[in-house]
RNA sequence: GGGGGCGUAGCGAAGUUUGGUUAUCGCGCCGGCCUGUCAAGCCGGAGAUCGCGGGUUCAAUCCCCGUCGCUCCCGCCA
């Protein structure tokens, strides 16, 4: 057997090769069989390379040719060539150059793929995870892949030329009785007792700034034991960062850098800097959600004095009990029939709202739906709302905070039906003034709005308990066009204000300190002042690769229900297991 | 926990509203022809318990009930 030695791969042939001898690996991505001559596009993951198998070659390359199928892995030896003139193919890297194979080797056949490896594969999601290698094999992935490696490694240089360590925190940790439900491991070793999984490196971090590591950042693993999105799914990554010394606008400061550093090397674009800020009041209040995507103008407006003036009994009698009503204006959409305006209330419904109230904006002012009650306000509603002739107002009434969001989702949705949002643009936002605290009415008590260690700003120190509703942490989202990048926030480091928090939310000390004790313990020991912030890695590429879920820009995702069709996980495990981990099965009721 | 959508050859879809002979199309697969294609082309062929179970009916891919799987969303996700 002669020397078949990989010599270049199928994306680097050029021109400036012709005459030479190479020796290409790779898979059948096509072939054209003219009979005499015959074409086959060559792929590994560098590109495609066309290779000729001439009508005189040898009659044992011939029949080897005649064998080829899709995906058969090969190696071929020939002289780079220029393809005819009229036979060069713009479209491709290579277009200008072929090989003449004068040797062929099948390295492994193929099967008859459960799919064809295209560009972007139609086949459906769950048979794409079965055979999740095959379906990696396409140039989409390919590419999101090198994408999200780019951006893993762009994040790494940045960060590391800004003086941060890497350093990684265990995976087996303490469950902690906050935030989302853990995933659990049995202990072997402890009867009856269990790790979690990280649902972030949060506690660690920030005893790694007690420690004096005072600029960290990891590539860290997250779990979170909660039903999956199209943006979430029970493992993701995250660029986690805490720095001592440091206020938020340090954090907002490293962040954009670190978004600049990772556009311009992974896209090759610009990001302007710094980011847009709205308080998380004036984003419920505008947008009627927390990440609006700001690739398109249309707010919401406040409709409680029209309503407040109007004989409409409803509206009048939410605006009494405090509610609120919020309009919005949907563009040129006075035209709607019946049907489509049932749908936007649907999606108002979805989201808690009773119904969803509309007039039309007409030459002579207001007409249809609910708009006998404002008659006699017509022309400064109109103002009010600068609408237009043809235009449609809708109307959410509500607690304040159900009638914004769910006017802000017939927003989203508008945004979405109308083409309003501008494709190509990346709109950063970081949303900042979060409360500290948020009213549980099930429990009638005060649940932390984001997590515990969250710093209250400062002129909220002294009125902490007298009305905790009011109160605003240091806390911040990075938002990009209506998806939650980053969350983070200033920390406490001041042990009797922690005791202060937890007594709030109804934490005890004696819980406290089987929780975190240790935290609070490090926390007697000079602790820094310290904050920090988590980029979502994978919602970062996919927004980056245009991509409508993260399950695209993740090697091995797991489906909707958190399995692997691919290598059938999770599964059962035998009893001798079980055993050794002193566990039982309970049987799911059936009911 | 709740709501919407989907399930028809290996893959992607049509057909189901209004039940009726042999379930249609494209890709792929098999065979043949073809010396410049690049989604090659042309000719021929094979391939389907219409997700599964039950019901209604002379007759069910189609209607009804149940069930399973996937998917999108609400809840949940500090």
């Amino acid at each position: 057997m002669k020397e078949m030695i990989r010599t270049a791969t199928c994306g680097d042939l050029q021109e400036k090769h012709l005459g030479t001898e190479v020796v290409l690996n790779g898979w059948v991505h096509r072939q054209r069989d003219h009979g005499g001559i015959k074409f086959i596009d060559l792929r590994d993951r560098y590109g495609i390379t066309q290779v000729v198998v001439e009508p005189d070659s040898a009659a044992a390359l011939l029949k080897t040719a005649a064998e080829l199928r899709f995906e058969y892995c090969i190696a071929v030896k020939g002289l780079v060539r220029n393809r005819p003139k009229e036979m060069v193919n713009p479209q491709m890297p290579t277009g200008a150059i072929e090989v003449k194979v004068t040797d062929l080797v099948i390295l492994s056949r193929s099967q008859v793929l459960p799919f064809m490896i295209e560009e972007k594969t139609p086949a459906k999601e769950d048979l794409r995870l079965k055979y999740r290698y095959l379906d990696l094999r396409s140039l989409s992935m390919q590419k999101n892949l090198f994408l999200r490696h780019q951006v893993a490694f762009a994040a790494r240089e940045y960060l590391v030329n800004q003086g941060f360590y890497e350093i990684e925190t265990p995976t087996f940790i303490k469950s902690t009785p906050e935030g989302a439900r853990d995933f659990l491991v049995p202990c072997r070793l402890l009867p009856g007792k269990f790790y979690a999984l990280p649902q972030s490196p949060q506690l660690y971090k920030q005893l790694l700034m007690v420690a004096g590591f005072d600029k960290y950042f990891q590539l860290a693993h997250c779990f979170r034991d909660e039903d999956a999105r199209g943006d979430r799914q029970p493992e993701h990554t995250q660029i986690d960062m805490e720095m001592s010394f440091v206020s938020r606008e340090d954090v907002f400061n490293v962040v954009e850098g670190l978004m600049r550093h990772i556009f311009k090397k992974a896209l090759g674009r610009e990001l302007e800097v710094p980011f847009e800020r709205i308080a998380y009041d004036t984003a419920m209040d505008l947008y009627g959600t927390d990440k609006p995507d700001l690739r398109f103008e249309l707010t919401l407006k406040d409709f409680n004095n029209p309503a407040a003036q109007s004989d409409f009994q409803v509206f009048k009698k939410i605006v009494e009990q405090n509610g609120a009503v919020k309009a919005l204006v949907a563009p040129g959409c006075g035209h709607y029939s019946r049907k489509m305006i049932e749908d936007l209330e649907e999606t108002a419904k979805t989201y808690g709202a009773k119904g969803l109230a509309w007039i039309k904006v007409t030459e002579q002012g207001l007409e249809g739906g609910v708009s006998k009650f404002f008659t006699e306000q017509s022309r400064s509603i109109i103002k009010h709302l600068s609408a237009k002739p043809g235009d449609l107002i809708l109307l959410v009434g509500d607690t304040r905070k159900t009638a914004c969001t769910a006017l802000g989702a017939v927003r989203s949705k508008l945004g979405a039906d109308l083409g309003l949002i501008k494709k190509h643009e990346f709109k950063f936002v970081w949303i900042i003034d979060f409360p500290l605290f948020e009213w549980n009415a099930e429990e009638n008590k005060w649940d932390p709005a984001h997590h515990m260690f969250s710093m209250p700003q400062e002129q909220y120190l002294d009125s902490l308990e007298k009305d905790p509703g009011s109160v605003k942490g240091d806390l911040y989202d990075l938002v990009c066009n209506g998806v939650e990048l980053a969350s983070g926030s200033i920390r406490i480091h001041d042990p009797e204000l922690q005791k202060r928090i937890f007594s709030i939310v109804g934490f005890s000390l004696e819980e406290a300190e089987i929780r975190f004790g240790f935290l609070l313990e490090a926390f007697k020991y000079g602790p820094p002042p310290h904050g920090g912030i988590a980029p979502g890695l994978d919602r970062l590429v996919m927004l980056l690769a245009r991509e409508d879920t993260i399950r695209e820009v993740i090697a091995f995702p797991k489906n909707t229900v958190g399995a692997s069709p691919m290598d059938d996980c999770p599964s059962p495990v035998n009893q001798e297991q079980l055993k050794e981990l002193h566990l039982k099965l309970i049987p799911p009721k059936e009911d």
